[in-house]
DNA sequence: CAGAATTGTTAGACATGACTAACAATCGTA
DNA sequence: TACGATTGTTAGTCATGTCTAACAATTCTG
C-alpha cells in the first residue's frame, strides 16, 4: 500500500491530476489492484477517491507518502553512491527494502549516506569520524573542505 | 519458505535433530505453518521430511540455505558493524531485506562489509580506496596493516 | 507398558494482493 | 451530439502464507 502512496503522491506533484492508469503503469500493476488499493486506503483515510473521480492524498497520506519518498531516497543514494550501484538497481532495491527497514536502522543509514557524500574523501580514520558524525550531528572540521573539489 | 531452509540449517548444525517445534518458535509462527512449508519444500526438493518423521535439508536445500545465511550475514555486520546498529535490530533487519534485495546490491553491500572490517581506519579517502578494492579484490597496501591494533 | 502429556498433522478459515473477464462511465472527435 | 475508444470498476478467481480447532502419533513417566 506505500507504494500507491508513494507513487500518488509523485504523479500528483504540482498540482497534476492523477490518473488509475498512470498509477498501474508506474507500479507495473493491472488497473483493478488500483481500484482496490485505492479503496483500502478511502477506508483508512489516506486518499480521497470517488468513482472515476479525482485521486488525492488526505494531509495524512501525504505524510506517510513524504516519509516513504525520503526512505526511499535515502536507501536509492544509498546504493548508487555509495555502494556505485546502477541507477535502475538501486531505485528496485530502494523500493523493497523501504517496507522492511527498522525505523532505526533507516535513521543511521540516511545519516550515513549524509556522511559520505559531504564528506566524499573520507579523511584518515573513516569509522571514528563516522561515529563522530552520528553523535556530534555535524563533521569534524578536517573534513568539510577537503573535498573531491582539488581546491588547491 | 527462505526462513524455513535458513533455520533447518542453523537447527540442523553438528547432526542436530530438527524438530517442527524449534522451527516455529524459530521463526515466530505456529507449528501447522511449519507443517505446511516442510511440504512445499520436500515437493520442491529441497527438505527431506517424512510424516511424524526426520526433517533435513537435500544437497541443494543445504545450498540455498547456505546463500541465504550469507546474504543474512553479510547485512546483518553491515547494520552492527557498519552503521553501529544493535545486535538484535541487526538481526531483524537482515531477516527482512535478505528476501528481497537483488543480488547485485548484496555482492556489493558484502564487499563493503569486507572492506570496512578489514580496514578499519579507511585511511585517507575513503571512496576511492573503496573502488580500488571493488576493482582489484584487494586492498590498497598502504591500508592493511594500520588497523586498529595499534602496533607501535 | 499404559495413560497422560507433548508434539505433529489435517482440515478449513482468513487476510493480502494480484489477476482476468465483463461491464460502465467518460472522453474525444467526426 | 453521438458513437467509438479509452479509462475505470465490479465480480470473481487464484496464490501465499498465516491461523485455530480437532485429531493422530510419539514420547515420557508412574
Amino acid at each position: 500500500m506505500e507504494d500507491y502512496l508513494e507513487a500518488i503522491a509523485k504523479l500528483g506533484e504540482g498540482r497534476r491530476v492523477v490518473k488509475v492508469k498512470q498509477i498501474s503503469q508506474m507500479l507495473g500493476v493491472k488497473m483493478p489492484s488500483v481500484t482496490s488499493a485505492l479503496k483500502k486506503l478511502s477506508e483508512q483515510e489516506l486518499v480521497e477517491h470517488e468513482r472515476y473521480g479525482h485521486i488525492k492524498l488526505t494531509p495524512e497520506g501525504d505524510e506517510v507518502a513524504r516519509d516513504v519518498i525520503y526512505r526511499h531516497e535515502a536507501l536509492a543514494r544509498f546504493f548508487a553512491q555509495a555502494l556505485g550501484i546502477n541507477q535502475a538497481t538501486a531505485e528496485e532495491d530502494a523500493c523493497k527494502i523501504e517496507h522492511v527497514i527498522s525505523p532505526l536502522s533507516m535513521e543511521r543509514l540516511a545519516k550515513f549516506v549524509e556522511f559520505i557524500e559531504a564528506c566524499p574523501l573520507g579523511g584518515a580514520n573513516f569509522p571514528s569520524r563516522y561515529e563522530y558524525y552520528l553523535e556530534h550531528g555535524e563533521l569534524p572540521q578536517d573534513c568539510s573542505t577537503r573535498g573531491l573539489k582539488k581546491r588547491k
